[in-house]
DNA sequence: ACAAAAGTGTTGTCCGTACACCCATGT
DNA sequence: ACATGGGTGTACGGACAACACTTTTGT
């Protein structure tokens, strides 16, 4: 067998909705290269865990978060992307809700933050890049997939719902035809709570049905939001 | 740094349009494990390429299949997957066209054929599912990107790009409305030449105009046929 | 003349989109 | 009473789906 020196890490994009706008959770780096510089949390898998175990673990050491939602994203093997050895990075796309968001949390000495997406630090390696594939990987599967829900909390006003959407698909969306739409899927409960966002009038809370939702999946059903 | 002894490789998911029916390229290794069997190509990537660069290499010499279209498809890293050592699996999804098909090339003392998806063999390692994923990538990007194209001669008849959909979607479509879809998007070009296809009425031969492609997609054109 | 595949139009239905006013509360 | 955000219905147009007969060739 050849003889090959190539090492394979996990890197993930955790994406979060707070102070209504997308945010993405970075780690400043305490070790060259780009010490000082802000990265995606991540690291080497280790022997004997599978590649989700690997970043299920780097997040809680480097950022004390949970996820409500995960999936692969793609992975990235340029020979020169990490500039000591071969490394291979499995990345994975995350979101977390609102209740698990980490302000600032860490075993190690980084630095952990939330960063409006809007307003991006320079990033390590090509995390940029990375980044940018998540944001899409996001901004498509929420037309299709009811994964809008992990960004919020458990109850949530329809508004938030519809804000949400406008702020990661960046374009306008006419309330009634939103409210209508969603409503049509049977997947959202109303509940008999009434909310009081400052003012204007109260607001009802809405819960995702995730068990209607598979079970409309089964028959046939397909989330489709434009 | 950790000691890592985990071996990158990847593994490629050909697929080509032959005696019309969807077919897939497979080797017979002929090293342990599993001897024998039939499994995707691929092999460890080289210290000092790229992840697509290796994919091409072993297809080269594996099977002698120069391919058309060539996308990532998914990760595999289950510690167990293979037998002997760790070995993360970088999968891609790729397509040629009838005029590269190879019935048998090899280097290796392997044997090298093209497989009806409808009639496979036992797979090593988790071959199987790693296909499976890729004819799901299959179905679904064929909605949504003119990729059938790539499968298809450079000249065809509109009969046969029906037929693929309906192969590959497993679904009848309706000739008329299919027709007048695909006309519709401008990215045909009806040739001038008529061929005859054993009995019946000659038929018109097409071309894909990718540049027109292209042009159209600028300008927010989307392909999308259900 | 018959069999085989190619080519072609119309109509109804449904879904998406555009759009404006009243309601309930806080200040 | 006013400002703020919540909640609701209708009408139009475009796209999709269903559907059958004529044309051109080979035998």
């Amino acid at each position: 067998m050849i003889r090959q020196n190539i090492k394979v890490a996990v890197d993930a994009v955790v994406f979060g909705y707070k102070d209504k706008a997308l945010n993405v959770l970075l780690i400043k780096r305490d070790i060259a290269p780009f010490k000082d510089s802000w990265a995606l949390p991540g690291g080497l898998v280790l022997e004997n865990e599978s590649l989700e175990d690997a970043v299920v673990r780097e997040l809680k050491e480097e950022t004390n978060v949970t996820v409500d939602y995960m999936e692969q994203l793609y992975s990235f093997g340029a020979p020169k992307r990490d500039p000591r050895n071969r490394v291979v990075s499995v990345t994975y796309f995350a979101l977390v809700k609102p209740e698990h968001h980490t302000i600032k949390a860490d075993t190690d000495a980084n630095d952990v933050e939330w960063f409006n997406i809007q307003k991006l630090p320079e990033l390590a390696f090509d995390h940029q890049t990375i980044l940018e594939m998540a944001k899409k990987r996001l901004q498509n599967k929420l037309t299709y997939e009811p994964i809008g829900f992990d960004l919020l909390n458990d109850k949530f006003l329809f508004s938030d719902l519809e804000k949400l959407y406008m702020i990661i698909l960046e374009k306008q969306i006419d309330r009634r035809n939103f409210r209508k739409k969603i409503l049509s899927f049977n997947i959202l409960e109303e509940l008999d709570e009434k909310v009081s966002e400052g003012r204007g009038r109260p607001a009802n809370l809405f819960q995702f049905n995730k068990k209607q939702y598979f079970k409309h999946l089964k028959e046939g059903f397909l989330f489709d939001i434009k």
